[in-house]
DNA sequence: ATAAGTCACGAAAACGTTTTCGTGTTAAAA
DNA sequence: TTTTAACACGAAAACGTTTTCGTGACTTAT
């Protein structure tokens, strides 16, 4: 069991000095060919290659991102993932994960356990705790010790740094539009309780929606579930209240749900309630996952484009990295990536 | 945009030496309670955080652990990974991913990459064209220079490493047993090239429950998929040669199939030639992820306790590497995680 | 023969820590 | 008064690099 071998051990065995061996690896002009010949030979031979560890600190930069997100066992996420190691990866830079599982305290320390020299930048998708908390405290900390962040989907929009984000507001407005001019006339709406940034805004584009073709909301068609149980575990919960909702409003023709699982869920009870789809009732969701894709009916979803996301993150915060030096007046950019419709067998 | 304050800056400003700083910092009984006081103070206001870099370098430990996998947007994959940050984090380790995308080159790559310092050891899980090129020299020489592997699903026995494996031989026999005792007397097996292990491992205990109960196994009931084609964008093909199994064979009352998507659109080819789910048909399939749970009717699947598997690597990868002492005979386990039947709807 | 210039290499600093060892000052013991 | 011991701190090495600068040995020009 041979350690890596190192510059230092190599000077000893060729008897040269620490500055020779690696000016000859870098093809220095300094040294003569003979030595650079001789020095490259041993070195392939051992299979030398520099530590990267001792790299970052010398160049105070370790080429590696880290990447915060709330849950990894998700479809949307682990896109973005993805993305960001696919053009990370491909510009020389490692990618380190943390998830804070929602939960506001793992959250502050994963970056905190990251931020002391590990990484060059973040990029972050902030936990549910954090939106409701409201604390934002160690993003900006962070970014006050120079280290950018960058944030995607789940933004704040107080605080000033890169963004990417999808046109939830749009995305759900087509959604519902389509609902509409396929012919529905009573449209519930499935959505998150308002502190969850996105699920706020596509209630808005559903909202929207209805004023322009000038339909008269109603609260009743709008279920807010509470996600802080993790719906994963709580399916019976959750397909009562959608049975609730059916069975006070039978007029019901059209669903938009915010997420894949509660379009899904409503498909489910809905055929339970003998509703048949679409011809009854059209259904449209939300991120575009496996299980729309996979799902009898096919599911019509808005598509996110995750793993654009995760690219766009990626090369946003890479590019700030590398140009550090005209970046003293502090510009950040807000990308927006449209969603479109993707057309399955759950609307006409 | 202050940088980070380090142990340097504190000495000057308290003229003091970083040796005393550090001291301090870390309660050394060397250092008087006033410097102490003034010291910690002062770290404290400016929120002082040690480099990890410099530790990892002086330490030559890096506290972080690096994780090679085919793909990331996959239920399997994304449960162990959960896992092993899971595990990771409570015992003071950082996770890095590097994905392989089933390929050799980039698993290679992405090895070399890593095992320059900048982690201390991998849990791997090989990619498929690795498994069929059989070329595992990545493997030996970063465990040559004392790096430690863990390999979890898709491992290879050649090689001496910690292992944490599923039974897929017994989880497949239980699985088809099942069939049986349900009252299958044709049971089709849709599994995959016999070069990715655990698809074999999966045949396997499919032949031996045929012979357990006396039933001779037939060619043309093994339908063996070519998965170099990435099937989720060539569904129909899939749906294609599912169907022609079907229809070669119209006396098919059971299916076992190595997958979840394999399974599932064994459901959909034979609802739409007609088939009733369980009473003409029972499948069961392999992987419980979320379209088995969220399908209609719901799969009965092998469960494969994902995460268990990503927490039990962690720690055998964590154990190892905070023993080095006395590992110098170099003892290797295995550890398998029994399966278990998640009973839902397609099975009667 | 001397001055200047080129060549090939080494010493040392720096990145930010921790830790070992040495040392000057003061207080206690002989 | 002298020796010893405790105390509080600093210098320096080490981890593995890269890079700046210095320098001795030649070669060339004057």
């Amino acid at each position: 069991m041979k350690r890596k071998i190192t510059l230092k051990q190599i000077a000893r065995e060729l008897e040269v000095s620490i500055s020779t061996v690696s000016k000859a690896l870098r093809n220095s002009p300094e040294i003569s060919e003979d030595t650079k010949q001789k020095v490259q030979a041993f070195a392939k031979l051992y299979n030398y290659r520099p530590n990267n560890i001792a790299l970052s600190l010398k160049n105070r930069k370790t080429n590696t991102i880290g990447i915060i997100i709330p849950e990894i066992v998700h479809h949307f996420f682990s896109k973005v993932i993805r993305g960001v190691e696919l053009v990370a990866n491909k510009r020389g830079y490692n990618v380190i994960i943390g998830l804070s599982n929602e939960s506001f305290s793992k959250e502050v320390i994963n970056m905190e356990m990251l931020a002391n020299g590990s990484i060059d930048g973040f990029i972050i998708s902030i936990s549910k705790e954090t939106q409701q908390l409201q604390d934002y405290h160690h993003f900006n900390e962070t970014m006050s010790q120079g280290m950018p962040i960058v944030m995607f989907d789940r933004v704040v929009s107080d605080i000033k740094c890169d963004k990417v984000i999808v046109d939830d507001l749009n995305g759900a407005k087509n959604a519902v539009e389509k609902l509409i001019a396929n012919g529905c006339k009573s449209i519930a709406l499935i959505t998150t309780k308002d502190y969850v940034s996105v699920g706020k805004l596509r209630t808005q584009g559903y909202l929207e929606a209805l004023e322009n073709y000038k339909i008269q909301p109603k609260a009743e068609l709008i279920l807010k579930i509470d996600d802080t149980l993790d719906y994963e575990t709580h399916l019976e919960a959750l397909e009562d209240e959608i049975e609730q909702l059916f069975k006070s409003n039978r007029h019901i023709d059209g669903i938009f749900a915010v997420n894949e699982l509660y379009a899904l869920t409503a498909m489910k009870v809905a055929r339970k309630l003998g509703l048949e789809i679409p011809k009854d009732l059209q259904v449209i969701g939300f991120t575009d996952g496996v299980l729309s894709k996979h799902s009898t009916p096919g599911l019509t979803t808005v598509s996110q484009h995750a793993q654009q996301m995760g690219e766009r993150a990626a090369d946003l915060l890479i590019d700030k990295l590398e140009n550090k030096i005209e970046t003293e007046e502090e510009e950040f950019q807000t990308i927006v990536i449209e969603t479109n419709l993707v057309e399955r067998e759950s609307t006409k």
